[in-house]
DNA sequence: CATTTTAATTGTACCATACAACTATTTAAT
DNA sequence: ATTAAATAGTTGTATGGTACAATTAAAATG
């Protein structure tokens, strides 16, 4: 990629970063946030798990994780339960209302999303969501 | 833009701010942090401006932007001077430093970018830089 | 057994942001 | 010209998101 292109995405980069922090901050869709959402979302698709699958899932630090899992226990999102192979460990649980949070939560989201990218043509929306897919995979593996 | 897309997309871009989130707080790339960064990049290229201004350029609140400035001023990368024809307002000069830092911070996210993106191509760069300036530019607008 | 590794939590610290209260000025209104 | 309103900026406080280091308790290793 040349030298040109690559600087544009640099810098778009940053600023979408910058956006959608302040977004997060001012306009919250609904009860949850990012990284609730994310934790809730992937319990909920994937099944159950301790914080250090969790963890090494999203390449988060352990204590991250413990946290938010913990204030979401703490809101009743999740269920903590023993591991009974394993007296250090815990499994979390998504419950009917985080379920329930969730989707709705995701629902606000994808309301918001078609409001911003309404103008997007079905191949925009493909190459996008392709392209931050092979980003993210990039961040991982890189 | 199909509801399949979209969650896509939806999903894949909360994903992408928590790794860009949690990159930038361990694997710093230089003395510099993100909004520095773009604060420097600002000054440098469209010239001083008050923190009034910035915050409007940037969307951000006022106050964030004053302990920016404030905090890259005390480091030497900016100077603030006062607004000759208004008592109140200050410009924010980046200083030959200041310049320095952001040529050598710019060149270590370069790097670092291009290690990312090895082997996308012209095309999908275009793409990714095309879609993301698109999409910034939305969540200014809606 | 004794040691080391592992799962999780908690204390502390940093960046990024917003809102609210405040000061000092400038501008507008009467 | 005086008073009232708007504006530029700072500072206090709060929240989200993250990491690192120290600690606890249990498990695995030897």
């Amino acid at each position: 990629m040349n030298e040109q292109l690559l600087e544009t995405v640099e810098l778009e980069m940053a600023v979408f970063v910058r956006r959608l922090t302040s977004i997060s901050s001012v306009k919250k869709l609904g009860k949850l946030d990012r990284s609730a959402y994310l934790l809730l979302h992937h319990l909920y698709t994937k099944g159950s798990s301790g914080v250090k699958a969790l963890a090494d899932e999203f390449t988060l630090d352990i204590s991250t994780v413990s946290r938010q899992a913990s204030s979401l226990e703490q809101k009743g999102y999740l269920d903590k339960v023993s591991d009974p192979s394993d007296g250090r460990a815990f499994f979390y649980q998504i419950t009917d209302f985080g379920v329930q949070e969730l989707i709705e939560y995701k629902q606000a989201r994808l309301n918001r999303f078609s409001e911003l990218l309404i103008d997007w043509s079905d191949e925009e929306g493909e190459q996008f969501g392709h392209l931050l897919k092979k980003f993210n995979l990039a961040l991982i593996e890189k």
